[in-house]
DNA sequence: GTATACTTGACTAAAATAGTCAGGATTATA
DNA sequence: TATAATCCTGACTATTTTAGTCAAGTATAC
């Protein structure tokens, strides 16, 4: 299982991306400085974003990265996928036509991690960017 | 995150040590063989299973481990945290009172992490040992 | 008394993670 | 047109975690 740093900072800094982009790029740099990430960490992670089509970049002084989409309509899932985080539980390392481990049948947790992944990768393909936002705003008001 | 060989090992040794528990104590060595997992991590393993009250060993020739409980009884639950697969989302390095990273306030994903994590314990808090024996069984019959 | 098995703690190799660093390309603007 | 702000790319590295290994026991059945 895999779900580390990157991908909680990647979410972190589209949030932000999200927050403070009305039209204009925002640089790495102040998302960096707002969200206490290294920006040469951040220029890897931004990398990936924009492969995957997540973000688009603008070259140049007063660049940035601006959100292809509505925040709405990216899933944290999408994220997570675009930043190598795959939720993948642990595997049996030599499964084959006869199953597990060269055992003959699959071991018996086999089918337990494919159903946890699903599971986890359902809670993230139900939330999205926007949702995010959302919640932050509401806690913030409730207190 | 963490989720790896070693409670998907725990799971596995004590889901064998049920199969052949019929009363009789089941050594490390036999299902070192029938699992394919190192002996000597299967120590390390199960002095934390016997710690947590979940095993109980005797000694000697013809000795071995039997659980201390029914099968149903048993939490996957109570397994992961034995071995100290504890399931932990990542955290915000410095979260102070004031928030995370020294911010005012907690960082956007805080909750979510929250949320994912309880929603892992939970699944893995309905699911025990017998299940996963059942489960398997009508695995192989329906094929 | 000997083989079988549990017990314990230290050690180690490999992999993954979380960065850092260096150099380059592009563009706004003064 | 020079310069500073950005993005862009790939290689490097330190730290941590994981997955073991190793060694030296202790207890017990036979």
């Amino acid at each position: 299982m895999k779900l580390t740093s990157k991908g909680r900072y990647a979410v972190m800094a589209l949030a932000d991306l999200a927050r403070f982009n009305s039209q204009n790029p925002v640089s790495l740099r102040d998302i960096s400085l707002r969200q206490g990430i290294s920006l040469d960490y951040l220029e890897q992670i931004f990398s990936k974003l924009k492969k995957n089509n997540i973000v688009k970049s603008i070259r140049g002084t007063n660049g940035g990265y601006i959100l292809t989409k509505n925040p709405d309509q990216i899933k944290l899932a999408n994220i997570f996928y675009a930043v190598d985080e795959r939720i993948k539980t642990v595997k049996c390392k030599k499964e084959s036509k006869k199953g597990c481990n060269g055992k003959l049948a699959k071991c018996i947790t086999h089918n337990l991690w494919d159903e946890l992944e699903s599971h986890i990768n359902d809670f993230f393909d139900k939330k999205n960017l926007g949702d995010l936002l959302k919640n932050n705003f509401e806690t913030r008001i409730s207190r």
